[in-house]
DNA sequence: AAAAATATTTAAGTAAGCTTAAATTTAAAG
DNA sequence: CTTTAAATTTAAGCTTACTTAAATATTTTT
């Protein structure tokens, strides 16, 4: 299958997950940066190709193939992120960059030789669970996010949930990092504000990102 | 650019150094397995982008930029070979498989990346030399052919050029790798054969094979 | 040096993956 | 509930990278 169709099931299933927008071809098409018309073209297509079920107007729903097309490339790209992640050094930004392209072009025997390198990982430097061979994540996600955590708690990171640079760059340099441990000081719920306690600093963080840091707690 | 403007700059290249065809579209479009049409239609326009040189019915001649691209994307694939051989447990053909697709998404900066963990390698697992960063190949090749090697000398094989499942198997079975030293017993000049001894064993070569395995004299 | 074989080029056409613009449908607002 | 706004779909068209078939040029053979 081609690039494009590879980027198509992962866009829906990703949108699916975070389910922030209604999986329509209008939103598909802003994540992948290309025209309405052209989301609508690709899922009807993909229809007759048995990746997807498509009806006017509805959203658009992953058949079992198309999941399994889409968690398949989601293992390629966050097997290269943890293998680029620990080999050099690079941001989470960068390895996101990189992994971006090489997942298309990564058989499954090099994803397992890669997978097998690593000691089979569950997750990777973002905190994302790693698709086995098969497509299946076998780890039950816990966490939640920051957002929604208890004042005076104590939490573990697990989860950055972003492609974007900068936020990274922001967590790089605050040692927001997937296991690093974080105290609860503050909630501001009005301002939808928390303020958290890491390395000794107290740092304040907003909705944007409160959103996409996700913790566990601390047994 | 494209991957099969890439393809077609490096298979130009490639024609080149092996001087084993003239490089017209014809023998360019059998090893990329198109048409000659297309590789004509594909000079044509190569040639509006200042990457060769054409004319009609006359070889192809890349241009300095088109050189340039061809040593990029080549530098990139002995990159990756040199990493998937040294990382995980795969043969040189297999390396050469998933190389010759990972050539074509990887950027300049990861390139840097795997030359500098590899500690800037100037050969690859083959023998081939590794362009460097700015596309020049700084190393002179003073290797010759096993089929023009003197009877009686001792030699250290520098290369193997091939990408042939059958044959890299044949080299892996019997020791025939970059570095290894060998004999030459004897050579059968009339039926093109060569008899070598490595290991302690004695193999017999015949002309497919001695033309593509080069090797080095040892001083 | 002419005839035959081979390669190259031109021409016409196709599929994938897009685009923009217009038409249609759905969702939101008053 | 009607109007307005927003999204989806359809239609027509473009570019890239091919294809096959026919025309033309070059090589090779005799």
């Amino acid at each position: 299958m081609s690039i494009a169709i590879e980027n198509f099931v992962k866009a829906i299933y990703k949108n699916d997950k975070n389910n922030s927008n209604d999986t329509k071809p209008g939103n598909i098409a802003k994540k992948l940066g290309i025209s309405n018309a052209a989301a609508t073209d690709m899922a009807k297509k993909l229809a007759t190709k048995d990746l997807l079920h498509y009806e006017k107007y509805q959203e658009l729903k992953l058949t079992k193939k198309g999941t399994k097309m889409a968690l398949n490339v989601v293992r390629k790209h966050r097997l290269w992120e943890s293998l680029l992640f620990r080999m050099f050094d690079m941001s989470l930004h960068e390895i996101h960059r990189e992994s971006e392209l090489l997942e298309h072009q990564t058989s499954d025997f090099l994803a397992n030789k890669i997978s097998e390198y690593l000691g089979n990982p569950k997750f990777d430097p973002h905190g994302d669970p790693i698709p086995n061979a098969q497509g299946e994540i076998t780890t039950k996600d816990t966490s939640i996010a920051l957002s929604n955590t208890q004042e005076g708690n104590t939490y573990i990171i697990s989860r950055l949930m972003s492609d974007d640079k900068e936020f990274f760059d922001f967590c790089a340099l605050n040692g927001l990092k997937y296991g690093n441990t974080i105290v609860v000081t503050k909630q501001f719920s009005k301002n939808k504000m928390t303020q958290i306690l890491i390395n000794n600093n107290t740092i304040l963080l907003n909705e944007d990102f409160t959103n996409i840091i996700y913790v566990n707690e601390t047994n």
